[in-house]
DNA sequence: TCAAGAACGTA
DNA sequence: CGTACGTTCTTGAA
């Protein structure tokens, strides 16, 4: 066992125990959401965990092929020549474990010309020189010579990554009857099939075992072959050219020039974000409390991030606190505590003050004038807090900077998502959080001040990093959105119940007499709900063909089922689709009717930074996702209605707004030209692309420019057009042709934009938001190719996001400005719903339609379609 | 109890 | 093999 005076390095083959870890693992369970591979990497670290664990390395690196290529290709260019290429699912995976490797600060070596175990056969001869243990971990019998006193193998058997066989000087000569010297001696008579260097025939491990002993050494051997009888005799003689050159090859290198020696690989701290960040990538769970076990908390402890002195809070009275607020000549830092929406307590922070105050009415009213006035004022997460405020009569002004949205703004694809993330990454510091699982907290959480405190510091970090265009992207439109967001939220929609509930208890009774019916078909009760069940129905006892896979066993979606029931008729089919739009409604309906509030009114949250392209998202409840495509469905929009003491809801939405942003970027004149005309742009489109008068555009064609048009925002191929439209993959290959010969600088566009974006390794919308896409350079193909549609779409998508808020702001803005009691309440992407107050009919819409059409100064026009009615269905018309 | 997967609603 | 979301339900592991 190992000297514990003397320190351990341990030096790793990385390519062949990944490649190992690669087949041994099925792929099928280690592969993510966006089908990148991960079964190399899961079982690579897997192991190195393990091992960590178990020896305590006190030195570390891991090595790696650079290529194929390498002096012994040079040499002899049949070297691992019938090794078939190494699959593309396993090397796709390389670089993202070096990226592990890199945040767990592990020295990864590469070097052109060498392989990996020449690395480490180099760093095992310098690292017992210098009075190391030495441990090597290899898949590769080469690397059998280097054991010694000083360095131990460890080679995977038979059974798996997981196990590892010990190799000292001992268990070599007692597995292969040789000191591990001469291994290579042995290899080279016996020869490498793997490697491409045939050996002599007939003669296995035995005979060149007994040859070794008997000559002593190899080169006495080939100088006395003549002595060897029978038909092996002649066979190492014919081949003796062929052992003299396995012998030089399976030589490792032992002195390659590496820009370290063992000192220089020392175990440091991993950095604990970046693993995070990594893991969470990949979709790693397990894994991480495994790695920060295996480093130990002793060594690595959490994270780099240090737990800082933290200044101390000076407790105010309300006077008080406000006579300071207003002598602080600069921006303070704001953290209003909050239980059930309304304040309890007031942090403030400047980078040397802290001051902070119980919330009440006498607080409220001596701080108001500083609250509303435009004194800059920095929070994190300000939404919240402002409604709280809001509540109890404090209007927030000089809002200044939101530390939440900038995070967002910078990284839209990691929400940070609370102020202690922030803080970790932009401070390296850790904001001291109380143990919610103890009653009794061992460890305090920082006070409304402090963390006021941490958003000043978090907020200076982040502007130094946010880019000009994503700083104004910030001022101008994602801080003036908060403010309106905050009202629209503190305003709710009015929803009936009555009209829910009414509508609930129909569609219950139906899905009863649907289920009913379903199951007499099949002959048994089951749950129509599940999956699974549904599969046993549907494969098995109605011996339906299988339909699309998924991970878990076949899919029974509503487009499975539709197909299904054009090629296979049957009953059932119609009674499952039934039964589930039947069930769906009801749950959106009792979902929305939980939702009401005691003031008769739902208030939805909008989560600002809920989206990676711009866009706004809904939750608690959705209101994003309210039914409309169906007739009936829409009865459930019927019971959005107009609140009491309102006269009307106005509905506004934007036309073709991507199509429009996509004619505006692209500068294609035929498509600008469609937007100008007046005509209906399907039909322009369709006139152009089938050649002929628009007044001769059928419905057909109508419908299918509109399918390419949209799929153009998405990237669609060719297969997914003609999968959509239920047309022969030619023709709508065809269709793409005719489209792009009429529209060609949409298509020059949307190239140009991906490659831009590969370039910087970002895309940017028409207001400077801009969204990484590190992908867009990925070895992985689906990988890749996600990446470059959900790329093209980000400018537009996110373009016609930054338009939306743009108006709404400005309509919020307007109205407030002109005195009106009308309010926005919602925002659905491309439409907004205003509740409009009596006699303010004229001046709301005046308002809408010229803030929603002056939002954006495109080369074409933003037209805008405005309805008005009791409920939001009638004002949908 | 939690997380994942399937399904489905919207723009 | 079409982007961007959130919610609900079932299921199986923890």
């Amino acid at each position: 066992m190992t000297d514990s005076a003397k320190p351990t390095l341990m030096v790793v083959d990385g390519h062949s125990l990944a490649y190992r870890a690669f087949f041994a693992l099925p792929v099928e369970n280690f592969t993510t959401k966006d089908n990148q591979h991960t079964n190399a990497i899961y079982g690579f670290l897997s192991m190195l965990v393990n091992l960590i664990k178990a020896e305590q390395p006190t030195h570390m690196a891991i090595a790696f092929d650079t290529s194929r290529h390498s002096f012994r290709t040079d040499e002899y260019p049949e070297y691992k020549a019938t090794r078939s290429e190494t699959p593309q699912e396993f090397r796709g995976q390389i670089p993202l474990l070096q990226d592990c490797l890199a945040a767990m600060s592990i020295p990864v070596l590469t070097k052109e010309g060498f392989e990996a175990d020449d690395i480490l056969a180099t760093l095992s001869t310098q690292g017992a020189a210098e009075g190391y243990d030495v441990l090597v971990v290899s898949g590769d019998r080469d690397t059998i010579q280097l054991v010694t006193d000083d360095v131990t193998l460890l080679y995977p058997s038979v059974q798996g990554v997981s196990q590892l066989k010990r190799y000292d000087p001992t268990t070599v000569h007692e597995r292969y009857g040789v000191r591990p010297e001469q291994y290579p001696d042995i290899a080279a008579l016996v020869g490498e099939t793997s490697d491409n260097l045939p050996g002599v025939p007939k003669v296995g491990e035995k005979t060149a075992v007994k040859w070794l002993t008997q000559f002593g050494s190899l080169d006495e051997l080939l100088d006395r072959a003549g002595e060897i009888k029978g038909v092996v005799g002649g066979n190492l003689r014919e081949h003796i050219d062929d052992v003299r050159r396995n012998r030089k090859l399976n030589r490792l290198l032992r002195d390659v020039e590496l820009p370290v020696t063992p000192g220089d690989l020392a175990v440091t701290p991993i950095d604990a974000q970046a693993v995070r960040d990594i893991f969470a990538r990949l979709e790693f769970r397990t894994l991480l409390p495994r790695v920060f076990e295996a480093v130990g908390a002793g060594e690595v402890a959490d994270d780099p991030a240090s737990v800082v002195e933290l200044p101390a809070p000076v407790e105010a009275t309300a006077n008080a606190l406000a006579a300071w607020a207003e002598s602080v000549d600069g921006e303070i830092a704001v953290r209003v505590m909050t239980q059930g929406g309304l304040p309890t307590r007031v942090g403030l922070a400047t980078e040397t003050e802290l001051r902070e105050a119980d919330w009440s009415d006498a607080l409220a009213e001596a701080l108001r004038p500083w609250f509303e006035s435009p004194s800059p004022k920095i929070l994190h997460d300000a939404k919240v807090q402002i409604k709280a405020l809001g509540r109890s009569g404090v209007r927030l002004g000089g809002l200044a900077y939101d530390t939440s949205l900038a995070g967002w703004l910078l990284r839209p694809s990691f929400p940070d998502k609370t102020l202690g993330d922030l803080a970790e990454r932009y401070l390296g510091e850790k904001l001291p959080e109380a143990d919610p699982s103890q009653l009794v907290p061992e460890t305090e959480g920082a006070t409304p001040s402090q963390e006021a405190w941490f958003a000043l510091r978090v907020a200076t970090a982040l502007r130094d990093d946010l880019p000009e265009s994503v700083a104004s992207v910030l001022a101008d439109i994602e801080l003036p959105t908060l403010l309106t967001l905050a009202d629209m939220e503190l305003a709710g929609v009015a929803v009936s119940h009555d009209v829910l509930s009414t509508f609930s208890g129909e569609l219950s009774a139906r899905a009863d007499v649907l289920a009913q019916e379903a199951f007499g078909i099949v002959g048994r009760e089951f749950n129509l709900g599940s999956p699974k069940q549904l599969q046993e129905v549907l494969f098995e006892d109605l011996q339906l063909p299988k339909t699309r896979k998924t991970k878990t066993g076949y899919s029974t979606d509503a487009a499975v089922l539709a197909d299904l029931q054009e090629s296979h008729p049957h009953p059932f089919l119609n009674l499952l689709l039934q039964h589930r739009e039947a069930t769906k409604l009801r749950q959106i309906i009792e979902s929305l009717d939980t939702a009401i509030g005691a003031d008769g009114r739902i208030h939805t949250t909008y989560v600002q930074t809920g989206s990676q392209t711009g866009r706004l998202s809904s939750t608690d409840p959705n209101l994003q996702n309210i039914p409309v495509r169906t007739e009936e469905s829409r009865r459930i929009r019927s019971a959005f209605q107009v609140g009491e003491g309102y006269e009307a809801l106005l509905t506004a939405d934007y036309s073709q707004i991507e199509m429009r942003i996509m004619a505006h970027l692209s500068g294609d004149e035929g498509l600008i030209e469609a937007f100008n005309s007046g005509e209906d742009l399907h039909r322009f489109v369709g006139a152009r692309v089938f050649g002929v008068d628009p007044a001769d555009v059928t419905n057909a064609m109508r419908t299918k420019v509109k399918a390419m048009s949209y799929g153009l925002v998405y990237g669609l191929s060719a297969f997914g057009l003609s999968k959509q439209l239920r047309i022969e993959q030619s023709e709508a290959k065809q269709l793409m042709v005719e489209y792009f010969a009429r529209f060609g600088a949409v298509r020059d566009y949307l190239r140009a934009s991906v490659l831009a974006a590969k370039e910087v390794g970002y895309t940017e919308t028409i207001f400077g938001r801009r969204r990484p896409f590190p992908d867009l350079s990925s070895p992985n193909r689906v990988l890749r190719e996600n990446a470059e549609r959900a790329a093209l779409n980000a400018p537009i998508q996110g373009s016609a996001a930054d338009i939306m808020k743009i108006a709404l702001f400005h309509i919020h803005d307007d109205i407030r400005r002109e005195g009106l009691a009308s309010r926005v309440l919602l925002q659905i992407h491309d439409e907004l719903v205003v509740e409009v107050a009596p006699g303010e009919w004229d001046a709301a819409e005046r308002i809408v339609r010229t803030r929603m059409g002056d939002a954006a100064d495109l080369r074409v026009p933003l037209d805008v379609q405005v309805g008005r009615g009791d409920d939001w269905n009638q004002a949908a018309h």
